[in-house]
DNA sequence: ATGGGCTCCACTGTGCTGAT
DNA sequence: ATCAGCACAGTGGAGCCCAT
């Protein structure tokens, strides 16, 4: 039935009746009649009838299809099938539109064949600094349960106790730190990557220092993010800072986030508090090398407004410019490390995987290029912070949630379960040679991406910035 | 015409419960 | 322990609205 609809649709004769249905069913003496106006009317209502019985026909098979998919429907569908389907919804529109069922379907079906659909790489590249991933856990909302803040966990090395205050952290918050992180190195480096490391700090003690200086002209950082003009020349004389505006960073994440998801985004972002272990990479001589500073004060990550540039005259704001300063204690080291070149590369595909796939790159892949990775599920559970007590279900959700992503989005070639290990169950990420980043469109060289020239694709993004 | 914001709602990710 | 089923919140596409 589909194969004769589509045959109608491509000859385009979706208003005309089939020619073996014109005389179908009609009685003698009306085929008798010379009333040509009779006829045409007679025609018409019944070719009408006739396509709408159709139509719903086919609607309902492809509800039922599509229904009968086991989920989650992305990973089980055929892409082509849904294409074809989708297609054919289209071209049923005059006679659908407003009907419930059709929006539905053609909502759900546009959704799973966009996410079957491999993200076309748009050539950015963004840079994810090491510190952030390797020493805050994600903080997410929990529903019932309410969240004790601020959450402490105890670093194992060092034995001391870390706080996040005021506020979540998750994918979206780690994504803002490498966007706006590396707004910051181009910034730095007049719009290409800066060739040698320019470290802040020489040591450890003139951190503590620092840290000591800044927490003595706190906090005059209201919550009033709102800048006038006197707010922006206070952060275009710190020392370390950007701006940029909604139409760069939607480029950035390849994302469709509203002004308003953006500005909230950034600002709850730059509200958490943090008390952490941090890796600082300093340079020794020639050598880098990674050393831990246990911060002694509560920091956030960077001091944060905006301005409204478009607002449509019924108040809806279209556009801003967003200030950023990264004049706390964490701020610096995160530039600090970022300018050392403790980094590591991300292409934009990287935004659209799963939360918790993001996460669990960051924690435990990015900044490392083993070939065989071992992970207890402890320490899964541990560095995602997973909250689900169900074990059986926990490790579905590993598998289907985060390790199949991964490898589908081609960051992990496979992945072996290990029921039987002394320590109980353990999954172990195998992975090839990390893709060489030559290939990128920077040249790169190094543990930590040390770029040697920038390009023509990065300038011309970070015109206007 | 264009395009951002808003609403609606399907789908996913996660956690919980209860049966086996 | 394992599994299915449910609940619920977060995410994002379609389509509409509205201003430019």
């Amino acid at each position: 039935m589909i194969v004769q609809w589509n045959q109608q649709l491509h000859s385009k004769q979706l208003k005309l009746p089939r020619k073996r249905n014109i005389n179908h069913g009609v009685p003698m003496h009306y085929g008798q009649s010379n009333n040509i106006m009779y006829w045409n009317f007679f025609f018409k209502e019944r070719t009408k009838a006739m396509i709408n019985e159709e139509t719903l026909l086919i609607l309902a098979k492809i509800i039922d299809d599509y229904n009968a998919l086991p989920e989650p429907k992305y990973r089980n569908a055929n892409l082509d099938v849904l294409k074809r389907d989708y297609e054919l919804l289209m071209q049923m529109k005059e006679f659908l539109k407003g009907d419930i069922q059709y929006a539905h379907i053609i909502n759900a079906l546009s959704q799973t064949i966009n996410k079957m659909t491999p993200r076309n790489d748009n050539g950015w590249r963004s840079v994810t600094e090491r510190g952030i991933n390797k020493a805050i856990p994600p903080v997410v909302r929990k529903k019932k349960q309410v969240n004790q803040f601020p959450f402490e966990w105890i670093d194992k090395k060092s034995g001391e106790t870390c706080f996040i205050n005021n506020g979540y952290w998750g994918a979206r918050n780690y994504m803002v730190m490498d966007i706006i992180g590396y707004y910051l190195l181009l910034k730095e480096g007049k719009d290409l990557l800066p060739k040698e490391p320019a470290p802040i700090f020489s040591d450890m003690n003139s951190i503590a220092v620092r840290e000591s200086n800044i927490s003595g002209n706190n906090i005059t950082s209201s919550n009033q993010s709102s800048m006038n003009d006197q707010d922006i020349k206070r952060v275009e004389q710190t020392r370390y800072w950007v701006q940029f505006d909604d139409r760069e960073f939607r480029k950035s994440m390849s994302l469709d986030m509203s002004s308003n998801e953006i500005r909230d985004l950034l600002l709850e972002t730059s509200r958490v508090e943090f008390k952490l272990v941090f890796p600082v990479r300093m340079w020794n001589g020639k050598k880098a090398k990674e050393q831990t500073y246990n911060m002694n004060l509560f920091s956030r990550l960077f001091e944060f407004g905006y301005v409204d540039r478009d607002t449509r005259s019924d108040g809806v704001v279209q556009s801003r410019q967003y200030y950023i300063s990264f004049n706390t204690t964490l701020g610096e080291l995160f530039a600090h490390n970022l300018l050392s070149k403790s980094y590591d590369w991300l292409d934009n595909r990287f935004y659209s995987l799963p939360y918790n796939a993001q996460v669990f790159y960051r924690r435990f892949l990015v900044h490392n290029d083993y070939m065989s990775i071992p992970l207890k599920v402890e320490t899964i559970i541990e560095g995602l912070n997973l909250q689900d007590k169900n074990i059986t279900n926990l490790t579905g959700t590993i598998e289907t949630n985060i390790l199949k992503p991964l490898i589908e989005q081609g960051l992990i070639d496979s992945y072996e379960k290990d029921t039987e290990g002394l320590y109980g169950l353990k999954f172990t990420i195998k992975r090839s040679k990390k893709e060489n980043p030559k290939e990128n469109h920077l040249a790169v060289t190094g543990d930590a991406g040390s770029v040697k020239e920038g390009c023509r694709v990065c300038k011309e993004r970070m015109q206007g910035l």
